[in-house]
DNA sequence: AACACGATTTCG
DNA sequence: GAAATCGTGTTT
């Protein structure tokens, strides 16, 4: 069995509408680098799109703010916020640069939950703008895994006004999660 | 300067 | 069901 090398993503892979982007990304890898420089990689089985300034649920209806700002930025890049004072939620840019969208990777295989899978990583507020693109110290591959998958509502979003808070914008692996 | 709250998780 | 815990946006 020979192991396949994953390919990165490219810029064009994720300028494109969030609701291509985020259920494109279940069966990619994040590859990083562990505390020993050894490269770690995970599968993506859960995301959740989050797209532009009217949808309700997007922080970035609260317009361009210092914290918003990346998501106005073409896609590729990372966007980590904190929530609830302790648990930093990883998501990805998408769309062309004007319009802010972004992808919440909620679980990676063997790492159910946005919370947790960002402290098993060790991901925190020092990867706010880095691109994945071109960054050697985290990207995303594709291995050509493309698996079925279902939608459901986005979760913990219930402050958002309809119709937003129905959409079936949460993407998951069939039988994961 | 003070306040309210959250794209969660864990414990009781 | 409720606490933990703090950066960010909003109000004073």
């Amino acid at each position: 069995m020979d192991a396949i090398t994953p390919t990165r993503l490219g810029r064009g892979f994720y300028t494109r509408d969030v609701l291509e982007v985020a259920p494109d990304l279940l069966g990619k890898l994040v590859i990083l680098a562990d505390s020993e420089g050894k490269e770690l990689r995970y599968r993506i089985t859960e995301t959740e799109a989050y797209r532009g300034e009217e949808d309700r649920a997007c922080h970035a209806s609260k317009g361009r703010t210092s914290r918003t700002e990346i998501m106005f930025h073409a896609g590729g890049s990372i966007y980590v916020y904190l929530i609830y004072g302790m648990y930093w939620m990883f998501n990805v840019v998408s769309s062309e640069a004007g319009i802010p969208q972004a992808v919440l990777i909620r679980a990676l295989e063997g790492y159910p939950g946005p919370g947790k899978l960002s402290r098993a990583l060790g991901i925190d507020g020092s990867l706010y703008g880095i691109d994945l693109v071109s960054s050697d110290r985290i990207w995303i591959g594709d291995d050509g895994n493309i698996p079925a998958y279902i939608t459901a509502p986005r979760i913990g979003i219930e402050y958002a006004a309809s119709p937003w808070k129905e959409k079936d914008w949460r993407y998951l692996v069939k039988n994961e999660g």
